[in-house]
DNA sequence: GCTGTAGTTATTATATTTTTTACAGCAACA
DNA sequence: TGTTGCTGTAAAAAATATAATAACTACAGC
């Protein structure tokens, strides 16, 4: 496991937290469930935090949402964790000599964008509120 | 730059057959163009031929598009490629123990799969023959 | 047969991600 | 006010996926 898994982690701990509004939720309790260390959760906590999507002070385990669920979509966690990052990556080491390589590569970048978009506008319609309804279900289900 | 590339690479190496099928493409020629060795490029070659987008014979450098342009889709090249590894990567070691961060993770699991079919459905979309397009339209508007 | 190239496999190098370690600073509480 | 436990942060180490490289066999064309 050596993908890049931050999205992944970061909207599990939002979700936990947002599971979890009572309780003291350390850092350690949280890499438990995520099966990771704390360290890696105050990494990324802090990432999204930086990213308006939570609010949590030094000192105290008493981590929570900076809004209502409805309001963080996938793109906001996506963007707190990994930046503006494409999905899909040009080759930027090509020969730059080489002038139809060069225009291949400039004609790539323009669809990469467009997929780029279209992931975008279907990760910014998912929202944490989304992601739990969808929770609450499969428990419901695995409990009958 | 270790992100990976092979799909504009395998892209790059369509077009740059598309684009001169009177020569001799030799692995070596085409390396040139995207700068990196000619064992790589017959890889991609290779994997592309298994994907039937691609026509070549052991020991002669003329390899040829299997089907025109207009009928190879980015979709085609990175299934070709990279076979069905998504976009994005659920976190498949969180802890199994933790019904709740199970049940997230089987949550997000079906947005990936909405978000993936996003970006397959424009990868679908966008042919060989778009990419040509559009590399003659730069060509032609640098020549100005 | 000789030469050049494709096809394939294995190994090495490099980049990126995650893990781990470490420590200063704040909150809660006795 | 001192102690304890946690956060926030940085930096170094380990893990691993990708591309680069090397090496070999087999085929085509001359």
């Amino acid at each position: 496991m050596k993908y890049p898994t931050k999205l992944s982690d970061a909207a599990h701990i939002l979700a936990f937290i947002a599971l979890h509004p009572e309780c003291d939720l350390t850092s350690g309790k949280l890499a438990e469930s995520v099966q990771t260390n704390p360290a890696y959760v105050r990494q990324l906590m802090s990432a999204m935090r930086k990213g308006g999507l939570l609010l949590s002070v030094k000192g105290h385990p008493k981590p929570a949402l900076a809004r209502e669920p409805a309001r963080i979509s996938l793109l906001d966690i996506y963007r707190a964790v990994e930046g503006d990052k494409p999905l899909l990556h040009q080759d930027t080491h090509t020969n730059p000599a080489c002038g139809v390589g060069m225009n291949i590569q400039l004609a790539l970048q323009s669809f990469y964008m467009d997929i780029q978009q279209a992931a975008e506008n279907r990760m910014r319609q998912i929202t944490l509120r989304d992601i739990l309804d969808q929770y609450h279900a499969r428990v419901k289900e695995s409990s009958k």
